[in-house]
DNA sequence: CCTGATAATGTAGTTTTATTACAAAAATTA
DNA sequence: TAATTTTTGTAATAAAACTACATTATCAGG
């Protein structure tokens, strides 16, 4: 939380914001650039609230008052996230809307970043390290998301699978032992197979890890439960931004397995690495 | 030229500046961002000048006054490398190795916003939107982020399918149509039997999209190489960004698909979307 | 080493900008 | 609906920045 950019914090706090405090932040939001050069009254204006009204918003973002919040929007927008919270205009240009995904899926990655659980992070870890077999389940868009995880997770010399035919996960979740892990990838947490799957598993003893969103019926019965926090997408326009937090997510717990196996286990990975090599072209061609 | 560094502007200057000019600049050299926070009349005061010669200074430097200034000063303390590299270390712990792995995937994200070719982006659409049929192909990590393709622009109305299997790849290739689209994901853009199927499909006389690395065989050989910048990566702990940034990127697309067809179209998306809800189980449960 | 011109700097007043104290209006609760 | 709390605005105050002008320093030519 600590090196947050300030539009984002803003955009972030959006809904908690009463009446005026929300026209200021508007109006900060569809020009920030334009923001950090105007004076407190013609921000006022534009926003159509009193002078005092831009000046409590500034101090309810822990800024000293408003030349000090200017320099810090100023700053927050270097890092180059200009579009945060902007829809995307049904008469937008490729170069509109553009940055504006890009921006809108960097702030979701930054909000889970700030959001995710660290001590269940470890947990499922954990749990994967201790994993004789583990399957990887998801359908749809999370389909995508446990074949990229197979892949990764390969890697690992143990055996992985992922599945995206809910026969296939019925028979796997139904046969499965206590060493197993079942990984299930599930953005919305509330289809009905996915659940009832999740459940067989559960009672047979398996470990479950569900990647999902908070307070979800997968998340509720599932053995350990990470949720990621990735705001509900109000645009039409706008893609799915859960399932790139997921693959990142995957990275992260991938890189935890990785490093709890200590420094051997890189010669395993560069094994791997080289052993695709005869498919490739070489690079000084 | 515009985009350079106040900080390092003044210091290249100092050669040039009067006394007083001089004795400003030295004081905000000493602390540059103590000087962001500070009133004209206490920097005046440490650099023992008037306050006009302070707001004289300021001008010198193409601002329009002391506030400007210090907006500017502030904005050239931000670091200039976005997000600073962080590899993961051997003994990092959850808490540190999670937030690195995802400001890395932010910051290649944030490169690659800025460097993608919107031309070549509108071109593409164009040329999905023409597609009587779009094949995405991709093998490994590719082959993941091919099938989100999928199931992304199956809800366009039109066939699309991915494949991950070369020899139905290059069966496809080889009996493909003009009016056929063959996007082909590869992060590397070497792998052989990639670029092999690719050049079946152009010789066919099909389009064929690559999306991949600048400068790869793969970029040079198809129809219309839409380039991701995504810096090689020199960590063996982290993660390759480059799907991530392909998975965006296909966002782009659709959205650019979607914009394309007009508003009648999200009606087409709503059923799509609706036709799933008999599968979930209802919000308020 | 003057003298006049020019550049540099400072003083004091003016204007702009931001903040505070308080009152009015809304919203909320009992 | 009255009491209480929260939100918002008004108006006065304080702070900050700027401008015009005066003063001082610098320097070239005599």
């Amino acid at each position: 939380m600590q090196h947050q950019n300030l539009l984002m914090i803003i955009s972030n706090e959006l809904d908690s914001l009463n009446k005026s405090e929300r026209k200021v932040a508007d109006a900060i939001m569809l020009d920030p650039e334009a923001a950090t050069h105007s004076s407190i009254a013609s921000l006022a204006i534009k926003a159509s609230v009193s002078e005092p009204s831009v000046n409590r918003f500034c101090k309810r973002f822990n800024t000293a008052g408003f030349p000090d919040f200017k320099i810090k929007l100023a700053k927050s927008l270097v890092s180059g996230v200009r579009f945060v919270n902007q829809n995307v205009d049904s008469d937008d240009t490729v170069e509109h809307f553009t940055p504006k995904i890009f921006d809108s899926t960097i702030n979701d990655l930054s909000l889970v970043r700030d959001t995710i659980d660290h001590g269940v992070v470890n947990e499922v870890v954990n749990r994967l390290i201790d994993a004789e077999r583990i399957y990887f389940f998801g359908l749809g868009t999370s389909g995508a998301v446990a074949r990229d995880a197979e892949n990764k997770f390969f890697r690992f010399n143990l055996p992985v699978s992922f599945h995206d035919d809910v026969l296939m996960m019925r028979m796997l979740a139904s046969t499965g032992r206590s060493s197993d892990v079942f990984f299930v990838i599930s953005h919305t947490g509330r289809t009905k197979e996915v659940i009832e799957i999740s459940e067989i598993a559960v009672d047979k003893g398996s470990t479950v890890i569900g990647l999902t969103s908070p307070g979800s019926p997968l998340s509720s019965i599932c053995s350990i439960s990470l949720e990621v926090n990735v705001p509900e997408n109000t645009d039409e326009y706008m893609a799915m931004t859960s399932r790139i937090a997921h693959l990142v997510i995957l990275d992260v717990l991938a890189t935890g397995f990785t490093l709890r196996q200590g420094p051997d286990f890189l010669s395993h990975l560069e094994k791997i690495k080289s052993s695709l090599k005869p498919t490739r072209l070489s690079k000084d061609k």
